[in-house]
DNA sequence: GTCATCATGTAAGCCGTTACATGATTGC
DNA sequence: GCAATCATGTAACGGCTTACATGATGAC
């Protein structure tokens, strides 16, 4: 899961660990937690894997580029507050620049299509970086993950119905399945939304017009 | 988790391993996947920190009570098609039967209230079997739970803001932001519930009248 | 000069999984 | 006798956490 947070986040440009664990708590509350001592490991691990690519960025660098592009706009707000009392996000001391490599794009779509969605963070992570499939691949990724969510909503029905749950159990299975009802219309309207757009709009970029 | 689980299911009755799992796939859909390789090894757990004890049962055992009092109920559709073939569940080989102890049921209610239900499942799980709570304890797993998701819906509804998300990534954070709104409007009924009544009804038993 | 932040890592451990091993009983 | 179900366990491993260790830089 880490494996597709990392890839996802250097589809869009080359970040350094400690970036991409400021990305990860932001803007996937999903992996909101994710510490230190898994995410270098598992940098190392890709990296091993030819999967990425590093740069030794030092703190007085040739400054090929900037080493965290940004997209642009930064997305005010928030980050401002973190980012107040120091001006500039100067260099502060070396760090290791990550690169995704093909064989990493190629690991990243077998990970995004491989094994259905299991659990909805799983899915939700596979989702948020849904723009860099292909419309068919988005498709089967959501169509796979409805199918998967039928199969829970008849269990979860089921087991709310058994006479001997108690209050407190049959709430909890009757709020599950009211959940999985509620996840199955949201996919439906996200799958209704890709047959509209067959290939018209590249809904994904904000920034390059 | 598997813990609270095992101690909450013994709290109603003396079980068996396989029966446990077999309730856990069933009742808390939760739990659907726990596997034999971590259900025995907690239980010897449990059994070593003295939270249960467990009853050798032979084949013609002595026959004290029935070991899996089965709740009258099996709760019939997909139960049935796999027990169809043979007519009645009678002893099959010897089986180690759990009893939960004293420290057991201390274990149990320390379990069900330390550390604020991180995820839902912990949350869900808890709440299934919070009619072995007193009513003050079982508000306060509420109210803390509910807390923990009003902080965590300000982070979802201020990620599901920021400018740099596309599409895909929006919808995964305000649909995550949604869930837990509705998660929260499902707490106050609860609550609302428990303030309404007192402690005037136990609504725990079902099959005591 | 001290604290917060930025930055990278290692070690130990928890909690769960899959795969493997064993064996009794029942139905066909 | 063979397969399925019931029943209990062990071994190896996976992924993530916490705690620990290190060190540079900037703000006050």
């Amino acid at each position: 899961m880490l494996d597709i947070a990392i890839l996802g986040l250097l589809e869009e440009g080359e970040l350094h660990g400690y970036e991409i664990r400021r990305r990860l708590r932001a803007q996937l509350g999903i992996l909101a937690n994710v510490s230190f001592g898994s995410l270098y490991p598992a940098l190392n691990r890709l990296k091993n894997a030819g999967a990425i690519e590093a740069t030794e960025v030092r703190s007085s660098p040739p400054r090929e580029r900037p080493p965290a592009p940004l997209t642009g706009s930064i997305s005010g707000e928030r980050a401002v507050f973190k980012a107040r009392r120091r001006s500039l996000p100067k260099e502060r001391r070396s760090r290791k620049v990550y690169r995704i490599t093909d064989e990493g794009r190629r690991l990243f779509t077998e990970l995004m299509q491989g094994g259905d969605s299991e659990d909805s963070r799983t899915f939700g992570l596979r989702l948020a970086f849904a723009r860099h499939l292909t419309p068919s691949a988005r498709l089967g990724l959501l169509e796979r993950r409805r199918a998967r969510l039928v199969e829970r909503l008849n269990d979860a029905r089921s087991a709310a119905r058994d006479d001997s749950l108690d209050t407190y159990a049959r709430s909890v299975m009757e709020h599950n399945a009211d959940e999985v009802e509620h996840d199955i219309s949201w996919l439906d309207q996200l799958i209704a939304n890709e047959r509209l757009v067959p290939a018209t709009a590249t809904p994904t970029r904000h920034d390059d017009g």
